[in-house]
RNA sequence: GGCGGCAUAGCCAAGUGGUAAGGCGAAGGACUGCAAAUCCUUUAUCCUCGGUUCGAUUCCGAGUGCCGCCUCCA
């Protein structure tokens, strides 16, 4: 079966073609460095690590591109107000963004550019737009003649008209329509410039993924990224500048993934309720992060909440308890083989026949990653119900469970989850604490001394670590 | 006002033209000295009204509600 894409230029799934044959051009639209990340960037950068992933997974070869924008109005005013230059603070919040998406497990895009250091491609680009008629210069300020390009307003489904009538009040009186936009403006006193044959000046802010997705993916690309707030403008408006430029289409593919909402509304600085991704991995591990977002699919709108992350938690308990069990029986003897475990058997083993099918129908379903764990759970349940007859466990049984341990790790490795090989790594001394502590409490138990053994399983579980009694031992782990 | 999207159990969330995955939570039960973990059972007239159909939650139309975009935004 062939992947599907949802494509929102036809808002359409389609099948995915690339250009050429077992490559993947992607581009997806990065950060403007001027703040800290909120949810809504990782989110971004979660899903389309899981796309890289299984693009990848499924033997393409994915060249991926984000960029940065470190230059334009906001991070003007943002430096100003921290009395630092845009310089710095780009260095600080590249630095930032890249230390956290490595907590966060994202895997490194191919390349990361930044509009700065592609001032002379922008204003290549500008340069054949204007000659070619599309874009003019005006008091040194360069805008695109959005009327001149017809097809204009295709992706986020407006027509001229429509976006001519809803248009604000344009404050620039320089441009020749109000829907024209800026390729670029004119430096204002102690603004940063360069020098360009319209004077000195800075890219606007569409024109940077432009030039940069075409220098490094070329003139027509696979897939473009993004939120699904840079439909419009931003996304509208590169089609718009690539395309007249080239008279090629720009990307096959558009991807946008869904905003994080937080009591309903999209979260973002203008509301002013933004959740920073500091301040959710104070409470939350990355992985519970990486889970929750992808619990839901990615095109959805994901409302943040506290329960949402709890309830990520507490699933992923499921898997590592599952997986502890495994590890649990590593070492105790197996049974001769057991007729009685027969059904459990076949069950999870006709299971393990058909995850990987499934696995990849769901993913070929436009990254169906909802989809994708409700089936590792089905193995779960399956795998733990083969554990309830753990006093019957022949080694046919355990080498099934440790078949799906192997499996779920590999389809997690994808997902960016399921990785974690042990609990917390205790050091020696504090290990053997612990296990004279269970072994004290053993003998407690043995005495049917129940108030003192209660006690100390209390109060390791408040020092996180927890004790399971089983049938003829104690076994412990670290929350 | 225009364009687009969404409406599934207490909550989160997939999905299908033939009465609905999974997770979390809750209740009851099994196991346990008690817990924990695990298992079993229970927990959905799929927003409303029309239409198409043998049959719709799934398709079409209208309505209602919510959200996004039309201005910077992942």
């Amino acid at each position: 079966m062939p992947l599907k894409v949802y494509n929102t230029l036809t808002r359409r799934k389609e099948e995915f073609v690339p250009l050429e044959k077992g490559k993947v051009k992607l581009y997806v639209c990065g950060v403007t460095l001027y703040d800290e990340l909120h949810l809504g960037h990782a989110r971004a950068a979660i899903v389309f690590d899981v796309v890289v992933r299984y693009l990848r997974h499924k033997n393409y070869e994915v060249n991926y591109v984000t960029n940065f924008t470190d230059v334009d109005d906001k991070m003007i005013a943002r430096a100003k107000a921290l009395k630092t230059s845009v310089f710095d603070l780009a260095k600080r919040f590249s630095a930032d963004y890249f230390r956290q998406m490595k907590i966060l497990q994202v895997e490194r895009a191919d390349h990361y550019p930044r509009a700065t250091e592609h001032i002379k491609e922008i204003i290549e680009l500008i340069k054949r737009l204007e000659e070619k008629g599309l874009a003019y210069c005006r008091d040194g300020d360069v805008f695109f003649r959005v009327r001149k390009f017809p097809s204009y307003g295709r992706l986020s489904g407006q027509s001229l008209e429509n976006l001519a009538a809803g248009a604000r009040i344009e404050i620039n009186e320089n441009k020749e329509d109000p829907l024209d936009f800026a390729l670029w403006k004119k430096a204002k006193e102690g603004e940063p410039s360069w020098d360009s044959p319209w004077g000195k000046g800075r890219p606007g802010w569409h024109i940077e993924c432009s030039a940069m997705a075409m220098k490094y993916l070329g003139e027509s690309i696979d897939i473009h990224g993004g939120g699904r707030d840079l439909i419009f403008p931003h996304h509208e408006n590169e089609i718009a500048q690539s395309e007249a430029a080239t008279g090629k289409q720009f990307a096959r593919y558009w991807m946008h993934n869904g905003l994080i909402t937080l009591k309903g509304q999209k979260m973002s600085k203008s509301v002013g309720n933004v959740f920073t991704l500091s301040e959710a991995l104070k409470k939350y591990s990355p992985e519970v992060i990486r889970y929750f977002f992808l619990s839901a699919h990615y095109r959805t709108p994901l409302e943040y909440d506290e329960n949402s992350l709890k309830e990520a938690a507490s699933s992923l308990e499921r898997v590592y308890n599952l997986f502890e069990r495994i590890r649990e029986l590593r070492e105790s003897p197996k049974k001769s083989f057991s007729e009685e475990l027969q059904r459990e058997r076949e069950d999870l083993s006709k299971y393990l026949n058909e995850v990987e099918e499934r696995f990849t129908f769901a993913m070929d379903d436009d990254f169906n990653t909802p989809s994708v764990l409700a089936v590792i759970f089905e193995g779960i349940k399956k795998a733990n119900l083969l554990l309830q007859k753990e006093e019957l466990l022949d080694e046919a049984s355990y080498q099934l469970l440790l078949d799906l341990e192997k499996k779920i790790r590999s389809i997690g490795k994808i997902l960016g989850l399921f990785q974690h090989q042990e609990r917390e790594k205790l050091g020696e001394r504090e290990r053997r604490l612990i296990e004279l502590l269970v072994k004290v409490r053993s003998k407690l138990r043995e005495k049917k001394d129940w108030p003192l053994a209660d006690e100390i399983r209390k109060e390791l579980n408040e020092l996180g670590i927890e004790l399971e009694d089983k049938k003829d031992r104690t076994v412990w782990k670290v929350k």
